[in-house]
RNA sequence: GGCCCUAUCGUCUAACGGUUAGGACGUCAGGUUUUCAUCCUGGAAAUCGGGGUUCGAUUCCCCGUAGGGUCACCA
């Protein structure tokens, strides 16, 4: 039997992510939450969020709030909450039950010390379950032996949580990473010990890092919040995310959440482990700023220009927006002076005015030229100053006279052309700064 | 090692027996009004190997090989 998407059609979709508070959450995480959410939201069912918090040693506030932060800067949001330790009475409840009806039994425990464990009744049964990405999937779990399902009576342990969880949530289908399946068969044991009903699984292959390994701490298991804060759009995110293991079946690759919910199926999931490229994120996060309102464009790149002239960081904007592939990038590229030259005049040295082929006589004859030609000249667009100076440049020869210009404009090897510049600059500081350049090009003369 | 999963350009992927094996990122080359950025055009780049099945296999089956996952009184 194959399952798809028609699973979804007639029964109420409840799908969960379930994270433990033991690791932030990272892109591994963060695309098995996206698939789950969008898994939802496209059959207008309900998104669980459970905390998985049983194991009190190693379960931290800080990462719960990492989690909750990451996911809630995706957008990500879920219909209900539930933390796990909240349900331990529930779990305790079953595991009662189990060990009346013969299903589990206290057990004597030598080796690892602390005297008695509760173990699963393995009946040893041949376990055939069909996930929807992989297709039929078979265990003989006699290999399980009798694992423990309770360090206690008093505490019972996450495969039993799971599935009691599970069960009591509703949760149709559970959509999770392929480093799941082998919990499956001990889960469904379970699960038709208790008579709870068997969901839907779905292993999505993993995110790995760029040896093939599974992500992990010490191999780019950064926390999402690092990437909000390097900058990046979260729906550029989640649309590079989703392309990690699925794809429309065409050859779109932008895509807003909203494309993303009416065009996400299970059939279309990835059998193979995918990299994690941050070329491709960069790419897809430009793409995404590209489509942003200038207005949003603004209120992200402002804080970066804080205490800049607001109608100078405006005026910039757009091509600020062309030299980045994330806000952070502002910063960066900052440091290197990118943009400083924009609101303050350049310091540099008087050789960098002269063309790799011309001389110092031509640069500064140039320069006096234009300083008179661009007295009357219309300052509203580049291509406006581009028509006032256009015809000189051109009898002269474009490198002779725009790279002097642009250098004494900009103080920069490279910088964006000089008809932009001066429109941004506008006359006075144009004339200013042609005539600083003329005054260095004569003291090096002399 | 046992069990399980996977296998198309460097990377993400399309092609559900018949295509010059397509697209994207990256990369390289050229162009777009001097440099940079953007943009445009073009190039290089892949079906893990061996057997089958078939008129015909990237596609179906088997065996190898490789990679990955998992083997707790963690989740």
């Amino acid at each position: 039997m194959k399952i798809n998407d028609s699973s979804a059609e007639h029964t109420k979709v409840i799908t969960r992510f379930a994270p433990s508070p033991t690791g932030v959450l990272h892109v591994g995480g963060a695309r098995t939450a996206l698939f789950s959410w969008l898994f939802a939201r496209k059959y207008g069912g309900e998104f669980v969020l459970r905390i998985e918090d049983t194991d009190t040693e190693r379960s931290t506030k800080e990462y719960e709030e990492d989690i909750l932060d990451g996911l809630t800067w995706l957008g990500l949001k879920h219909d209900i909450f539930v933390r796990q330790s909240e349900q331990m009475p529930r779990h305790k409840e079953v595991l009662r039950e189990m060990i009346e009806k013969g299903s589990a039994y206290e057990a004597e425990e030598n080796t690892a010390g602390t005297g008695k464990v509760i173990r699963f009744k393995n009946t040893g049964e041949t376990i055939t379950f069909t996930d929807a990405v992989r297709g039929d999937i078979t265990f003989d779990t006699t290999e399980l032996g009798d694992f423990v399902i309770a360090r206690d009576i008093e505490h019972p342990l996450y495969h039993l949580a799971v599935v009691v969880d599970d069960c009591d949530s509703g949760i149709t289908h559970v959509i999770r990473g392929e480093d799941g399946i082998s919990n499956t068969p001990r889960q469904i044991l379970i699960a038709r010990a208790i008579g709870a009903p068997e969901p839907i699984y779905v292993h999505i292959p993993l995110i790995l890092a760029p040896d093939k390994s599974k992500l992990s701490k010490r191999h780019g298991a950064v926390s999402l919040t690092a990437y909000r804060d390097m900058g990046y759009e979260p729906e550029a995110l989640i649309n590079f995310l989703a392309l990690l293991g699925w794809n429309p079946g065409d050859e779109r690759e932008i895509f807003s959440v909203e494309e993303l919910i009416a065009e996400f199926s299970l059939e279309r999931i990835q059998k193979g482990g995918a990299v994690f490229s941050t070329e491709k994120l960069d790419w897809v996060n430009k793409e995404h700023m590209k489509l942003m309102p200038k207005n949003d464009q603004y209120a992200r790149m402002a804080p970066y220009f804080e205490g800049r002239d607001e109608k100078r960081v405006r005026a910039i904007q757009s091509l600020v927006v062309e030299r980045i592939s994330k806000w952070s990038d502002i910063q960066t590229l900052g440091k290197e002076g990118e943009w400083e030259y924009f609101f303050t005049a350049p310091e540099y040295k008087a050789e960098g005015l002269i063309w790799k082929k011309g001389d110092t006589n031509e640069a500064l004859q140039h320069l006096d030229n234009l300083a008179k030609a661009m007295q009357s000249i219309d300052y509203a667009t580049p291509e406006t100053v581009k028509e006032g100076i256009w015809d000189y440049a051109e009898k002269e020869g474009r490198g002779n006279v725009l790279w002097p210009l642009r250098y004494a404009l900009s103080g920069r090897e490279k910088s964006t052309d000089p008809f932009t510049i001066c429109s941004i600059l506008g006359r006075d500081e144009t004339l200013a700064r042609i005539e600083t350049a003329a005054k260095k090009l004569r003291n090096h003369q002399g």
